[in-house]
DNA sequence: GGTATTTGGTTTCATTTGAAACTATTATTC
DNA sequence: GAATAATAGTTTCAAATGAAACCAAATACC
């Protein structure tokens, strides 16, 4: 099976990572999550998950903890710890709910609103360059393999996976 | 239990984190790297640097780390522990460069071989499931969109985030 | 009512990660 | 042919991460 044992490096038949749709998504997100973390990283001294929340935010107050998970897609210690670099910075206040004592509910505080209203255009803007060379059909495709992949890679993973799941760890 | 966008939350006008494109190939690619790391890691013992590693070296070899650093995009440092953990679980042999010292001839060992052609299927298997709802024309589309927002992206990172850059830290 | 269970959120701990420093070898320059 | 720079790869250190333990408040159960 294996007459050719060549002393340069042969290519074999094999597979072919670097046509592995999961391996290339991962470059392509860790590209642009680099990118973009740095970007929000430079000019307003926020990571990925802290810009997260504040959008959500923008968009939506006031939210307990628990409605960010579901909306950001990041499990609650994410969530937990970015809010508070961003109370410790001023950006979002924090309060409690008085009908559900063990409830937040958290909004941007004025300077959060303008930073938020800062960084928006910016993301926008780095997203139209990333997706200029593509033509109207192109990026209609896009969204609807975005949304059709998620949903099935949601379904395929086992359950235990789902961040949203039942916190199969605490007792 | 009712989505709580009830009273309070009022939806406001401006961002959609939902439908920005960095946000939902990052929430993508998450799901499913999980998804595959749990896939390898059950039944290998395997995380993803380490498959990878095994996969190029299944491919090409013998390889230099470097050379396993630019066909993973994978930075030097990722690259050197995943060999070391391969070494040590007996699956990747490491052997000297006689021309050039500092470089390393690494290559799958026969027990790596027989894993390494163990996991192909398997990693196959899931990308068709994954990709098992879209049409052979959004697949097609998919492919185009990988190579090309890939390139976009790399075009747009300001240079220094490029894994191959000329390792800027190092005086 | 009182106890058990669930839920919202934080803290702890071990692992992963990457930037920068470091070692060893080769290439370059004078 | 030293001195210097560049390259391959490893190690160190600090930060990010997530699973599980934990605390506090609210519900369910009796």
């Amino acid at each position: 099976m294996k007459p050719n044992t060549s002393r340069k490096t042969r290519p074999r038949p094999g597979f072919a990572l670097e046509r592995f749709v999961p391996y290339r998504l991962s470059v392509l997100t860790n590209i642009i999550s680099r990118t973009f973390g740095r970007l929000y990283g430079e000019r307003f001294g926020l990571g990925i998950p802290e810009w997260r929340v504040m959008a959500v935010l923008g968009r939506f107050a006031p939210l307990a903890a628990n409605d960010v998970c579901s909306r950001t897609a990041m499990d609650k210690v994410r969530v937990s710890r970015a809010v508070e670099k961003l109370r410790r910075a001023g950006l979002v206040e924090h309060a409690v709910d008085a009908r559900d004592r063990r409830r937040s509910r958290l909004r941007l505080s004025a300077a959060g609103h303008r930073m938020h209203d800062a960084i928006v255009p910016m993301g926008l803007a780095a997203e139209a360059l990333l997706l200029d060379g593509l033509t109207a059909a192109e990026r209609r495709t896009l969204d609807k393999l975005l949304d059709k992949l998620t949903a099935r890679a949601m379904a395929i993973a086992p359950a235990a996976l789902d961040p949203s799941g039942p916190d199969p760890g605490d007792t």
